[in-house]
DNA sequence: CGCATTTGACCAGCGC
DNA sequence: GCGCTGGTCAAATGCG
């Protein structure tokens, strides 16, 4: 496929823009039901790559995501991860892969409702506003994995400078949180894929790309 | 019991 | 023209 975001030119900056308009993901992958031909002549969907480093937290930006499917992609030992927006009505849509030692999430639409926020600990002024056109507006959490690449970037694209303040985010918090729950379920499973993926690693070491038929 | 997750199958686009 | 990959949905299962 017209894959043109491999490994080569993203190596030095954790995070990348890509701004490509023009461009219908919501094609009919569907099984059997009817084909809607979405034709959208023009523009709607975005999709912002961005890089992370080993931070498994960063699996959830604040927003709730529902897995609707899981693919292993050439060039990657681990699956790509596809996930939608828990929101009836957000379009948005996030695809976690796992690199050898990174994560690769793509970010493709807008959210259509209120940006969510952490709750139960820092709570800030609910004075944030409706500009719902960045995707991430979630504070990150300083996470405490396996301390290997401490890089941390998060995106500002709104002019709120306000609510960037990585706030003292406590994970010892699972008591009652049946959601947050999950999300440390997907960590385990994340570190378990990355252990696996760590053996199968020991083989290809270096070599990014090879297979390519 | 409910919900989110999981796995498989299928389709569509592009490549050669 | 066929093959391949990537992507999505559906249904089933497990866990809380
Ligand atoms: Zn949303």
């Amino acid at each position: 496929m017209a894959n043109n975001n491999d490994e080569k030119e993203s190596s030095q900056d954790e995070k990348e823009f890509i701004d490509q308009d023009d461009n219908d993901i919501n094609n009919n992958g569907n099984g059997n039901n009817n084909s809607n031909n979405n034709y959208n002549s023009g523009k709607g969907s975005k999709k912002l790559v961005i890089e992370t480093g080993s931070s498994i937290d960063h699996l959830d930006d604040g927003f709730s995501w529902r897995k609707y499917g899981q693919k292993a992609v050439k060039g990657s030992i681990f699956p790509k991860s596809y996930f939608k927006c828990a929101e009836p009505s957000c379009p948005v849509k996030k695809q976690v892969i796992q690199q050898d030692l990174k994560f690769i999430n793509t970010y493709s639409g807008k959210h259509n409702h209120d940006p969510p926020e952490l709750d139960g600990s820092e709570r800030k002024k609910k004075s944030n506003n409706n500009n719902n056109n960045n995707i991430l507006s979630s504070p990150k959490k300083q996470n405490n994995f396996n301390g290997q690449q401490p890089q941390q970037q998060q995106q500002q694209q709104s002019p709120n400078h306000q609510n960037i303040s990585i706030p003292p985010q406590p994970q010892s918090q699972q008591k009652y949180q049946s959601h947050i729950n999950l999300k440390e379920q997907l960590k385990e499973q994340l570190k378990e894929q990355l252990k696996e993926a760590g053996k199968l690693h020991s083989e290809i070491e270096n070599n990014l790309n090879d297979d390519h038929n």
